[in-house]
DNA sequence: TTGACATATTCGTGTAAGCGAATATGTTTG
DNA sequence: CAAACATATTCGCTTACACGAATATGTCAA
């Protein structure tokens, strides 16, 4: 066992430890697409860029759950983070593949038609918009 | 525990055990994708009908994988399968729901653009067509 | 600097997923 | 019926995944 560098080293669910240097493989990307939760947070994410207690309000899910998420959102090359003061914005990133941007246009076109995701907005505007 | 109809009971992975009734969670239809394998079989199968031995000798994976997965691809609702008489034909099911046309959308347009799915058509191409 | 707040990470644990090996099922042919 | 063939299923094992609880990090305001 040698002591790589953890900034390059993987991990074990196979993503790279970096988020700047996200996966290519388009394998990851349905593997991040995989979980109900994950497919809430890119939905409204999709709308507009959303803060961490947003997710956290709309989708009613603990807040390290929603973190640990994020995060593989972000090593999966799906999402990007900007801080802005306490509070750090959460958007889609642009698509770095044909299949990136046929899943995207799956968030945007389809999502709509599945009910949890439908109700997720809702709620968002109910609680958040008018 | 009681002891339903095992027709009706689900398996663990949260699939129906009757592929004639397949899932219709589309939290499901990520899973089914999220695997190299599945991905390779959806690939093939894209193109035209295939039966077992073809994606055996395509993909160089041992049968029961694949058997498996294909078990797993039908109870999805991603395949469907034809028997005549020793072999049996799996095709691409007809989609059932939005975000499942844009999935066959994907393998349909931008699975070509992913090297190691692009190189079992090739090989598919050396082997069995000209 | 301290406290409050927003967010991230670690740790331990239960469970689901995938695989190889072995075996079972179903079909055809002789 | 037996043998051969195509395919499916089961079992045991290892690893990946998701989660709750606890804790750590980073930023702002007083």
């Amino acid at each position: 066992m040698d002591k790589p560098n953890q900034l390059f080293k993987a991990f074990a669910d196979g993503l790279p430890r970096d988020p700047a240097r996200p996966c290519s493989n388009p394998n990851q990307l349905f593997k991040a697409f995989a979980d109900e939760t994950r497919l809430r947070i890119l939905n409204l994410v999709a709308q507009r860029e959303r803060c961490v207690c947003e997710f956290q309000e709309i989708l009613q899910v603990p807040q390290p759950t929603i973190s640990r998420h994020l995060a593989y959102l972000r090593r999966s090359g799906l999402l990007v983070a900007r801080r802005e003061g306490k509070w750090i914005h959460y958007s889609l990133a642009p698509p770095q593949s044909t299949v990136h941007e046929s899943l995207l246009r799956c968030v945007r076109h389809c999502f709509c038609d599945v009910d949890f995701l439908k109700q997720d907005l809702d709620r968002d505007k109910e609680c958040c918009g008018e």
